[in-house]
DNA sequence: CGACAATACGGAGACAGTCTCCGTTTAGCA
DNA sequence: TGCTAAACGGAGACTGTCTCCGTATTGTCG
């Protein structure tokens, strides 16, 4: 990539995160250009599609997951507690912009959408965790990891939806947690 | 209401409906006016916002949940099969349009919401299978019908967005079911 | 019946967002 | 330094939302 293509696509990320962080995923793309000092045609050249420019903003992201998955791996502490754990950080972590819950987990296991990269990341995590408890034989055995961050992304996704504090989500947490567990 | 009055918001209904199941409730509503035969200023009148008319669209589904939660409680059964029936019946209802659950979901507990009406019916309709659980008690106590019916209307979101089966939707409310039954 | 408010209509157009095309500029190599 | 491929950026086409206001229709009252 040229050097000056190099420092639009950055600006261009920059700006994106910080704007979508004040006004959610559904924030102008014309005024993101604007904002990064480009025109509209070079954003588009850069992320074709809105999902593109979001995948590229939740770069940093990522890496946050796997860090937060570890974290919780470490816990010393019964099953109820390390799941109950896991999800607050999980619905934490897919919440971090607006109307995030809703693109994530929508587009969780779906092959063809451009943010599938960060969906495998937060199922790998995901994977881990129950892994963990699977091996304890302490979770229910007829759900995949897959519905169960679908579980959790509905809760994440009404939350954000509704405006819900953190304390009226973890009662609907509990509920799941005690039904995952054998 | 004037005659010509009345002839168009029944058309503009009527097309609503047809629309909104077809395309979901993001249609244009320039385009479901010019459907009805009628000019943009006249849909905006009647309709002044989007939840408006959908509202409006919604009217004869009311009816339908009354009659859904009658049904539901006069289920001869156990508490666990009769709770699960009722949510595939929820699920079933919040998902006649495409973004329904989300819509509904969203609005519920929000007091100014201009489908406010109808998420009242639904949750009297909730409410009513739920206090029959608990009066049997069979229900955990730390949670509000409010609650469960956020709980699952995020499982009928992620399977609205997803676009699930709902084959794929049993499990998850399933879950719920177990974690919310003492 | 006819006239006159009151009510309702509807479309032109302002505004905002998305996305593209293409003439202009710039980076980087020879 | 000169050349070319790569990249820029903004004008503008297109779509959807929503409003304003001149025009048309309704229904009532003398």
């Amino acid at each position: 990539m040229r050097a000056d293509a190099q420092r639009n696509y950055d600006r261009i990320v920059e700006v994106a995160r910080q704007v979508f962080r004040e006004q959610g995923y559904d924030a102008s793309l014309d005024l993101i250009a604007k904002q990064a000092g480009v025109g509209p045609g070079t954003l588009y050249r850069h992320f074709p599609t809105r999902d593109d420019l979001i995948d590229a903003v939740m770069q940093a992201w990522v890496d946050h997951v796997e860090e937060t998955a570890d974290k919780a791996l470490a816990y010393e502490g019964g099953p109820r507690d390390l799941l109950l754990h896991w999800f607050e950080e999980y619905v934490r972590l897919i919440s971090v912009h607006k109307g995030g819950p809703a693109k994530i987990t929508g587009a969780m296991g779906d092959e063809a959408s451009p943010i599938r990269t960060k969906c495998v990341v937060l199922q790998a995590a995901n994977g881990r965790v129950l892994d963990r408890l699977r091996a304890g034989d302490a979770l229910r055995d007829d759900v995949s990891s897959l519905q169960v961050a679908r579980l959790v992304g509905g809760v994440a996704t009404v939350a954000d939806q509704s405006d819900l504090e953190p304390a009226a989500v973890r009662p609907m947490l509990e509920v799941l947690t005690d039904g995952l567990l054998k």
